[in-house]
DNA sequence: TTGCCAACCAACCTTTTGGTTGGGTAACTT
DNA sequence: AAGTTACCCAACCAAAAGGTTGGTTGGCAA
């Protein structure tokens, strides 16, 4: 049995990322991170300092996996929030992390909040030219509202089921069209649409 | 000082509204509800049997004041996504505890799902009237998305200010004009505009 | 006045928590 | 071959958690 910091780390992390998207930062319980991981509780605290810290590596992972997989906004919009709720709907982890996040911190300034806003001026600015807006604040909540309109229903999921949901879950169909579909209709007609000569 | 049942139920249940809004359920710590409400911890079994039927409680009493205070979907829907924006504007720990929630709850049912459920046919019925729909799944899904539209940016302050919000706060302003106004042009042009006629 | 019960509380118990420590071990350097 | 560094772990710790218990007391019915 090899000694190898770097596959320790991601072992610790990746076991984090259920804890933590299953428990949220003060439920998690180190131990079990430990076990899960098949490395010492100890090692946690050597590599990352802190179970807050851990909560902070995990989240940074799963951001960066989350703008890889996704890319950036081009082409059709109501397509991208489309692919947005794709995405959470195959990774339920990284929107439960996020929630996590937010609770967590709420209006008080995250640990690395500068850097996280610097990455989002990149997507802003794509989103914007997509949309034939200037990149600026505009671009930005309109950004922000796609994401969310993606988001929402799988944010919470026990609203999501006593309004619309039935016996047929979140997936459920709505006068025949899947939910995505009528994301995607909502997405197009709520967002201006983009100017067509480029 | 005389007893009271009530009166203490009261106390602890207004206590822990601000303990579960601000640490969840697995963050809340019974003792530190007990001492806010000036109250033995004891009390809290004895009434409520545990701390997570104390939360439904706290939860179930803050819905109650969401709906009375904001009343059925009537007239326009831009100005109703409004109002719904006002009221977590100013009572963020009603949101909050919602999102513990779907946190906690996730997929499986809430304790009193089937309540929640009817409880919320009647909403869906009159926002289905004033949008000139036939209540069934579509409006539901419509209103799910304009609370969602109201929510989100501040459901997720972390992203909502690493977006688009800068030194200015969630209220900031947004080429000019109040993110509540964006909202609420965003949700006139995501809903099917009511039919003119009755 | 007396008897009774719901409401109440101080003190306690068990388990678990995040975090630490001191001793070991592989592998690289000199 | 000796020394050094980085990594790893079993065992430990003080503090704090949720929940319980045994006994006390206010207030109402008889």
């Amino acid at each position: 049995m090899p000694r190898d910091a770097s596959a320790t780390r991601a072992k610790l992390i990746a076991a984090a990322r259920e804890e933590f998207a299953e428990c949220g930062i003060g439920g998690a319980r180190v131990e079990r991170i430990a076990q899960q991981a098949g490395v010492n509780k100890e090692r946690i605290y050597g590599h990352f300092g802190s179970k807050e810290k851990l909560f902070e590596a995990v989240l940074a992972q799963a951001l960066e996996e989350h703008t890889q997989t996704l890319g950036s906004p081009c082409g059709d919009i109501g397509e991208y929030v489309g692919r947005i709720y794709d995405f959470h709907s195959r990774n339920p982890q990284v929107l439960r992390l996020m929630l996590w996040e937010a609770l967590h911190y709420g209006e008080q300034p995250l640990p690395d909040e500068e850097r996280r806003a610097e990455h989002y001026v990149h997507k802003t600015a794509a989103f914007a030219q997509t949309l034939g807006l200037p990149p600026g604040r505009d671009a930005a909540v309109a950004l922000l509202m796609a994401i969310g309109l993606a988001a929402w229903p799988l944010a919470v999921p026990q609203l999501t089921r006593t309004l619309a949901g039935g016996q047929e879950g979140v997936a459920a169909t709505v006068d025949g069209a899947p939910l995505r579909d009528t994301l995607v209709a909502f997405a197009r007609r709520m967002l201006p649409a983009p100017a067509s000569s480029s």
